[in-house]
DNA sequence: ACCGAATATGAAAACGTTTTCAAGCCTTAC
DNA sequence: GTAAGGCTTGAAAACGTTTTCATATTCGGT
């Protein structure tokens, strides 16, 4: 930088105005300014900038996991959102265990970040101090069932849920299970299943019940329905809380001798790509994946160049996507 | 910092020694100072950090897209591997496109990472350049077909594209097929097609040809292999670049009126989770998602706390998962 | 007992920006 | 013509560490 003055012939602090922010500047020393850093390749260090600065240029995310293409197709959109501006991201893993989260949560917040983006609304005590405190604008992505702290984008899993049941319901059946994975772990899948079973229980003649699935693949899937078939017979309409393990469950009807959908509707959540491809092709709901991803770059460029003190509830909504497995 | 100076009764310097590196200073110091970080809740400020030490606590990855489960397997077991240790990771997303990638790589090491992971050993002149002078560990992850410019940990790609034609000329077919996508801009997918076409020209009697798709997606595969058998009716055996579009390509088949494998056979890459459970199941080719993170996780820490002048060539190899469908 | 070397510690410099503060100049209004 | 105010600029402080350098202390060897 102190080249770039040189070559200017100004000081320092000319140079940061000038690249900074341009109009607090004349227009001579603009344009000097400009010129020798084009000239020598100047790129301002962003780690002396943080240092200097009220907070860094990180936007810190924070995902339960990535195996899972929900949220990684949200960071890849919201990546490409935020490619052009200063900003980077810089992303954690938690793996649904609320611990993991609050000690990421503080390790970012170490990095001053210019945002913090969390999945889901529900965090441990030690989070939730952590998140009222932070000094910048913290996002919490891909829930929307509880007030948020600042800003929440997302979708209501509680509708999910009950429009899972209402759809199985609306086709004749009458004895619905939700298969979930981690439910006592993920919050979200949790609402899901409640509002499932909630659902199912206000109709009369209809039971729901839950039941638990050791994990979320398609090998898990393929065996659970199997085991419910054998356990429940009744059963004529299955949900499960994500595609991979309906994929599975596909294959498991057929395996079982059940026919999907005349002896029992399959519906799962997530709209994998493969999932429109099955056999049958699988109903699902599909998520905004990506237009939430959007969303919050947009949200967080916008408050970043132009802060508001009121946090918004931004709801993208979901889709029943209907074929036929159900 | 400096409170925990003045609860421990030491200065700053000591501060930074006994929580650095403990052995520098009395165990008396220490155990003070350890005591007085743990009381006060101290943890070191990352930024500070970073622009005093030579590089900072960043480990920067640059990947092509994170929608495509290879990629964001590896992430994740990478962040699992890394978790407890003082390492966050910084991530971006060029979607195969070399000059934002050599944007990324300047934009990252303007943050003086402490390791820099990009994916395959293809890089555009500006990037290469890039990537030699930087003064820390660069590691090319899932291409070894060269020679790296540090260290690179994957497989052979090439070896994907033979084995997969082998594996369909064993099986009795000879009118061979590889469809992929964006292979003009992805060395990978490309390495994979050019070995696939060679491999099937090495065998008397066998032809192989390579059909670009417009996308990877489910919905590509199952139109473009109807277009393949409209086209080269004679074809018997189908390669795709993607997990993704060979299970829509299996649908397509069925569409086309054309049993697989009796008519054609069809084999994937990437072993997606729910390949095995697609009718008919999919053969594929499994690489190591896992493995290659974690084995980044581990190489960047033992080169970071012992770091060793030579780079390594560490081949995780692959696997022919030979199911129905071929 | 004394000297040299090794060890432990603190003061201060350094990292590369941003921002505050003060000063200088110019404009405008009386 | 002068004072007040606004605009532009530069000097220097600040950000929170790590590291160098110097000093004080301890230790071992003769």
């Amino acid at each position: 930088m102190s080249d770039v003055a040189v070559t200017a012939g100004v000081s320092l602090a000319s140079v940061s105005r000038a690249l900074r922010r341009p109009e607090s500047v004349s227009e001579e020393v603009s344009k000097r300014v400009h010129a020798a850093a084009e000239k020598l390749g100047y790129s301002a260090n962003p780690i002396a900038s943080s240092m200097s600065g009220t907070s860094s240029s990180i936007i810190a995310v924070l995902v339960p996991t990535l195996t899972n293409a929900f949220f990684s197709q949200s960071i890849q959109s919201m990546a490409a959102e935020l490619e052009g501006s200063a900003y980077q991201m810089m992303i954690g893993v938690h793996e649904y265990d609320d611990d993991r989260e609050a000690n990421m949560i503080q390790a970012f917040l170490n990095w001053k970040p210019a945002a913090l983006v969390v999945t889901g609304v529900h965090h441990n005590k030690r989070s939730n101090k952590l998140l009222i405190n932070a000094d910048c604008p913290v996002i919490e992505i891909w829930d929307l069932d509880r007030r948020p702290i600042d800003t929440v984008i997302g979708f209501s899993n509680t509708e999910v849920g009950r429009a899972t049941a209402a759809h199985l319901i609306e086709s004749g059946r009458r004895n619905l299970v939700y298969v979930g994975h981690l439910l006592d772990r993920d919050p979200r899948a949790n609402a899901r299943a409640l509002a499932f079973v909630d659902e199912a229980q206000r109709s009369s003649g209809v039971t729901g019940r839950i039941v638990p699935s050791p994990d979320r693949t398609s090998a898990a899937g393929f065996e659970i329905i199997q085991t419910v078939l054998r356990d429940y017979p009744q059963t004529d309409g299955i949900a499960f809380s994500g595609d991979g393990a309906a994929l599975g469950a596909l294959k498991g009807a057929a395996a079982a001798g059940a026919r999907v959908p005349e002896d029992i509707a399959v519906i799962g959540f997530g709209d994998l790509d493969p999932s429109g491809y099955s056999t049958p092709a699988l109903t699902t709901v599909r998520p905004p994946h990506s237009r939430i991803g959007r969303a919050v770059a947009k949200h967080v460029l916008s408050q970043l160049s132009n802060p508001k003190e009121i946090g918004e509830i931004i709801d993208l909504g979901f889709q029943l996507i209907k074929r036929s497995s159900t």
